[in-house]
RNA sequence: GUGGAUGUAGUUCAAUCGGUAGAGCGCCAGAUUGUGGGUCUGGUUGUUGCGGGUUCAAGUCCCGUCAUCCACCCCA
């Protein structure tokens, strides 16, 4: 016999049981519906790019992470590690085929080689969302909205959008007359909450020195109501005026529309990402921090500045959804679950087979998802394969019932059975067990 | 990628100084061939992640490797 190959898969990627995959599929369907309700479209990109295309916006570290290989025909080429960079170069591809504001959603799998840990794996789902083509206040306030509707949709109850503007920062960085460096400055800001602020204060001083990084903690240590932190960091900061501006709009905006709770301005926020040129968010599940943001975006004010002459300013966020689910688990964010089926139509006797298919038809078309067993196995053995499957009804049909042109119906919860049920009422008898069941 | 911890039955866990790998739960069969959650009886479960090495003898010690978790880094 020849030696068997080992079932395994890759560190970092993941198979998923139907129950798993039945949640995120849930879950996504519920996302689509959110981001459709706001005017969303949904796109898709090849998983595969030209290696020039992904390279170059990333930056150093990404460009390490990143899976590449040479195709069958010699080329070079990568798979995405987001979704932004290769919705940039669809931005430039397909503009003048498109409109502007244009609102799109996508969801899809993203590839990274780094190094894996609890909720980051190294192929994982993003969903993201953005708007592009406008600079409006209103834009950025709009993915707030989104953020917050699409966590209230999956009945996330325990979501707080960080949110900060990277104008502030750089008008800060700029009256001290910062202008080397900055990424390391916001990269050492951004571990504010992990690392604690009298680490944070001693790396700043060996990279601005002790009064700069003095001024860089007055701003990012502020707490308080979003009011009162918007009033000190125009005292802190004057000359940010523009971009404070935004931040009150946002602000007043979230307070307006009941959001105002779930909103924090939060100036440690900063996002080491370097394209990011306005509002930035990170979202964090209050029961479970130490997880990370499971929702990060921001502004940028040119998408596609490396394939396009056309400027594209844009704003939107990215849920990591395989993040999230593992988040939710842990917290135990209970799950409406659902049976794969409504009903199990049993087998008595083989050759009953295509009345149980019959029976199947007549319950499916009053709208019942509904199994036919196909082995006339012990009745014990099929409650059973019911009850794993999450089937909580049974539809049992011998000879006699069949020549009554009846059927008993078993609620495999409670066990107990309604018999002798005419096939045309069937149907009511299992709608009634699953309400039942459900309250 | 760097540093650290862990890896034993389907699952949760045990195994002293290196000395025949065990228990609960689960699973299978029967009492009960058309109605399974109880009880009883019997039974099953292992390349100890994988591959080498040391030893009379390795789950245990050593080396390598794979995977998971933690920290760094980065991020969703």
């Amino acid at each position: 016999m020849a030696k068997l190959i080992e079932p395994r898969v890759l560190k970092g990627f993941r198979d998923f049981l139907p129950e798993q995959e039945a949640e995120r599929l849930r879950i996504m369907g519920l996302l689509a519906e959110t981001f459709g309700a706001h005017g969303f479209v949904p796109i898709d990109t090849p998983i595969l790019e030209y290696t020039e295309i992904l390279l170059g916006k990333g930056g150093g570290e990404t460009d390490k992470q990143i899976y590449r290989f040479e195709d069958q025909g010699g080329r070079d080429v990568a798979m995405r590690y987001d979704l932004t960079v290769p919705f940039a170069r669809y931005m430039a591809a397909h503009l003048h085929e498109l409109y502007l504001p244009f609102r799109r959603f996508h969801m899809a799998k993203a590839f990274r080689g780094e190094n894996t840990q609890r909720g980051r794996y190294r192929e994982f789902v993003q969903c993201d969302f953005d708007i592009v083509g406008t600079d409006a206040a209103s834009a950025d306030f709009e993915i707030v909205t989104m953020i917050d509707a699409a966590f209230a949709a999956m009945g996330v109850n325990d979501a707080r959008i960080h949110f900060a503007h990277r104008g502030v920062f750089n008008a800060l960085l700029s009256a001290l007359e910062v202008d080397s460096g900055t990424d390391e400055v916001l990269r050492v800001v951004d571990k504010l909450r992990k690392i604690g602020g009298q680490a944070v204060r001693e790396e700043l001083e060996g990279l601005i020195g002790a009064q700069a990084g003095e001024r860089v903690i007055a701003l990012v240590s502020l707490e308080g109501t979003n009011a009162q932190i918007v009033e000190r960091m125009r005292e802190l900061v004057p000359t940010a005026g523009e971009a404070l501006a935004r931040i009150e709009a946002v602000v007043a905006a979230a307070l307006e529309l009941g959001l105002g709770g779930r909103l924090v301005l939060d100036p440690s926020i900063t996002r080491g990402l370097d394209y990011y040129t306005g509002i930035v968010f990170e979202t964090f599940l209050t029961g479970l921090p130490e997880i990370g943001s499971v929702c990060s975006g921001g502004r940028y004010d040119d998408l596609a500045g490396l394939y396009t002459k056309e400027r594209l300013p844009g704003v939107g966020a990215s849920i990591g959804l395989d993040r999230l689910m593992a988040a939710l688990a842990e917290i135990g964010v209970p799950s409406p679950g659902g049976g794969a089926a409504d009903a199990l139509v049993l087998c008595l006797d083989e050759s009953l087979l295509a009345h149980y298919h019959l029976i199947a038809r007549t319950l499916r078309e009053a709208g019942l998802r509904v199994e036919v067993y196909p082995d006339p196995k012990k009745l014990a053995a099929q409650f059973a394969f019911a009850e794993k499957k999450g089937i909580p009804a049974a539809v049992i049909c011998g000879p006699q019932e069949r020549s009554a042109q009846a059927v008993n119906v078993r609620d495999l919860r409670s066990r107990s059975s309604t018999d002798g049920v005419p096939l045309a009422g069937a149907a009511e008898v299992i709608r009634d067990l699953l309400e039942t069941g459900a309250g």
